[in-house]
DNA sequence: CTTAAATATTCCTTGACACGTATATTCCTT
DNA sequence: AAGGAATATACGTGTCAAGGAATATTTAAG
């Protein structure tokens, strides 16, 4: 199981790896909250720490894993060579991002008097 | 085949995509630069395309393929969970880059009156 | 030292997919 | 119309990874 992308390719590492965001969680945890079968959970964890994604520590019969940096750099310095590329394509990105609000938010802002994310990137993509 | 992280599992999508962004290619040139089989390119530009990873047009019996950058956004959308927490541990970064430059450099500039990378990141995690 | 809780590992089956070979399609040239 | 270049698709095959069920391991508690 060579890359980091062979790693998140699959959708129940991608679940465990955002779960452990917050913070770390043991198998258990990670178990009910995913509605996983603990081996399953466990065999990603391991596939997951070979990869050096996750790292763990012993707490009494638990283990506690947690989030490593590393695989995470190296999939962003790939995805990094496209940036360019897609800050050139800005106006469908702000169709993208508009749309996106749409679906997400309840009404709690009036449409009318917010700036959209548009312009939000707009400004981002000023600093160079 | 599901989502774009699934897709750019593949070494081989991944490397057709990274020369795509010089400029668009033919299948043949492609099917050279990589040295794959002409079936596996246009399978692998099958799939790329289904997935929206790039588009084609036709050039008399060529096909010509472009990237497309909404995949894109999407795997770094849920990278971007992951940049909070790789910044607090910018230390371990610092060693990265550096250990990057080392590999990477012909000796021609002196590593001693060269300003390590590690503050360039330094500075840029400033902007908030 | 026995038991129980939490986690890890093994074994098995199944399905997906990447590749090669062969063949089909498309479009130009003559 | 015929032939050829460029690309696409079909089919068969081997590999590998994911999940379930069963079992092993680790550690605390009594």
């Amino acid at each position: 199981m060579e890359s980091a992308f062979e790693i998140i390719a699959e959708p129940n590492r991608r679940a465990i790896l955002s779960l452990l965001v917050s913070s770390e969680q043991s198998v258990g945890e990670i178990e009910r909250q995913l509605r996983m079968s603990q081996p399953t959970v466990s065999k990603h964890l391991r596939v997951l720490r070979d990869a050096g994604f996750v790292e763990s520590t012993v707490d009494a019969q638990r283990r506690l894993y947690r989030l490593k940096p590393e695989p995470f750099r190296e999939v962003d310095a790939w995805l990094a060579q496209f940036r360019r590329f897609w800050s050139a394509h800005v106006d469908a990105l702000e169709r993208h991002l508009d749309r996106m609000d749409e679906s997400r938010e309840g009404r709690s802002i009036p449409t009318k008097n917010k700036p959209s994310k548009s312009q939000l990137v707009k400004k981002k993509s000023r600093r160079k």
